[in-house]
DNA sequence: GATGAATGAGCGTTCATTCAT
DNA sequence: TATGAATGAACGCTCATTCAT
């Protein structure tokens, strides 16, 4: 029994899936525009050019809309950050480079799922509150295991061993805190690019420091 | 002749202040409990045992009542950090204090208070909008001016004026990303403890590590 | 290819105009016994047997029912008045005839119509009082084209040229004051029938006159 | 025993008046303002400086207020015609004088007061439309008087009793409507100035008119 | 599957009026 | 008398959600 669907019931799926991305779409530019709150579905139906009765029948109700998107961003920030932790050759590059990405690529490029990862408040509901949670957990874990990794190389330990999970959350205050800044103010390109750089920076130093066994001494590789 | 009121005009005086008192803790509970949102003015009358028109008689609009919590908040954590930091003998010293005294005093004695200032959306309206976006600055302000006194006697030279104003948000953003935990999350006292030395740790360190560097090149760029 | 809509689109659209209706006259009726500011949009939903919601779905707000309504009763107006001129072989018959038809048709068989465009009050916002003054213009602008004529016919010349649209004014305001007598009052059928004879009587006794007199010295300065 | 009260109880009584004038002009300037509807008894309390519990101790209720005010300004009305008719030689040129001082005193001189007694609506409660009742009749009596004489002059006989109270009330529905031009529309002095003189004419006119025996002759003191 | 008219609970706000002091 | 804080019913309006077609 093979599992290939009939030509109609794939073309049906494909025009689903086309419909489903349409309602998303809109109610992405939506909600990033005028936020969550003061977007009504009514709205998002107009936008995507379907009725209210399909955004319904393809989504429970307006918050399932919004969990959707906010999956989508956070699935594609992972899929932006991993790549630049996989692509550096160590724990603290990858932090670094991860850092940029987030600004000169997340923050700029996908600025309409920014907004919906950082902008949303975090009581729309009990299932955004989760939502927002799990995604603050993933980061954090997928963070973590790279400071793990870069505790490990320097020889340093925790003080438990949740500290680098509060050491990721850390950073992620970091990143949250200026995304919002980077996306919110009216800031000139350069400021931009300072401010992405000093955050960066002020998360690596953060955890170096932290790392470094002696005080004030330079870690391994930035040694004198 | 003296300017002071009678006796009865002090009475209603107090009696006025009482009232106010009373709608603003009852809106503190109910927003801290269940958002501003979700709360209702009519819910506020109740909690406080007045009516409506009350309400509206010593408020403007529902926003004011957020408005006025927000700024009460925002003054007490102020004080409790100036405190430390005037207590302290040295910046980093000042900011090992103040943050400890950001999770151990405000987030845990006056828990409602920090959830007003940390959990509500950063748009129910234009004027919490602002208000947000001020209380961001005066914080920030407040912070930066320690981290100049900071890179002042660490001889360090920022890579631009406004370097220290974003340190100054990155350490807001970590403070409030774990206020957040500390506040939401269920947690043992243990592990919040530890959390919040965990925290205070990395952004002392975060700024130390800043401070005691070569000057501002990139760090990703100054490997060997 | 036809244009024609299909069968249910065409039932749809029927029977949103029967809904439509069902409102207004709900609303007529409420607005014409109660008076507009006294009729709440919960009366007028209960009394068309829908819900509020769909009050508001087919008119954006209580104002615009108000409007609908009030343009109505002047076309209505406009069309009875109308067509006596046009039947009428001289202006001055066109007045007594359409004066007449005023009572006789308009406040005797529209009654709730007459009453919405002369009770209600010239300040129900700023719209409604636009509409009021429109609906003043339009008529005192069909009535002085008659004026007009009927004054080149006795060759007379007027004051002003506007001189043509005061006495339409003044027409309407002799009408408007009637009507709502005419309404209000709890009148026996012969007085009503006297009152009206006399009304029309008068307005077209001032127009007479004025056109049969010498060239437009104030009257009293006139005297020998 | 005299009916003349003790020094104190005058003293108070003037007082007393004087606080009813002080909350009756604030009223009267306010209504006139923005309309009865739109003034609230605070504002009114406010203006005259007193608080809302005085207003209330010296007027049942808001609408009591406007009912004074409006009868004041019913009689303030009255005296300006009734003085013109008595100082006139004729009937005629007695509505003529009366019609001038109408627009040319009353309206210009006493805007407020005309504004009240023309510009409210007739519904806002039973009292007031009671009263607005009551204004056109006083009003419409005091016309027929002058018209009845007028008719007796002219040796004319009415098409019954009640008819020169009809004609009174198209007069007064006239001037009721060009007062509300006159103090509404935003016009250049030379058009008031005619439009006011027209009005008179017109009603003049229409009594003129109709006591005239003959078709189209001149009246008698009119004659040529 | 798709439509869109219908629902109705709920909201923030106003304001005439009362009454203890 | 005078005050002004307190009341609470009432209002216009919104919008997430449902369901007959």
């Amino acid at each position: 029994m093979t599992e290939e669907l009939s030509r109609p019931k794939l073309r049906r799926e494909r025009e689903r899936e086309h419909r489903c991305r349409t309602i998303l779409d809109a109610a992405e530019t939506l909600f990033a525009d005028q936020g969550f709150l003061k977007t009504s579905v009514d709205q998002v139906a107009d936008a995507a050019e379907v009725s209210v009765g399909t955004v319904y029948f393809y989504f429970k109700n307006k918050e399932t809309l919004l969990a959707k998107l906010f999956d989508e961003s956070l699935f594609l920030l992972r899929s932006i950050l991993g790549q630049e932790f996989e692509t550096a050759r160590t724990p603290v590059q990858g932090m670094e480079m991860a850092g940029k990405a987030f600004f000169d690529k997340f923050c700029t490029q996908y600025t309409r799922k920014a907004l919906i990862l950082f902008r949303e408040a975090p009581s729309h509901g009990k299932k955004m509150a989760d939502r927002r949670k799990k995604m603050s957990e993933t980061l954090s874990t997928d963070l973590s295991q790279a400071i793990d990794r870069l505790g490990e190389e320097a020889g340093y330990s925790f003080r438990s061993p949740a500290s680098s999970v509060v050491f990721a959350n850390c950073i992620l205050g970091v990143y949250e805190k200026m995304a919002f800044h980077f996306l919110t103010d009216d800031l000139r390109p350069g400021s931009r690019k300072a401010m992405a750089m000093d955050a960066v920076e002020f998360t690596v130093g953060g955890i170096r420091q932290i790392t470094a066994s002696g005080p004030h001494q330079a870690v391994s590789e930035a040694g004198p």
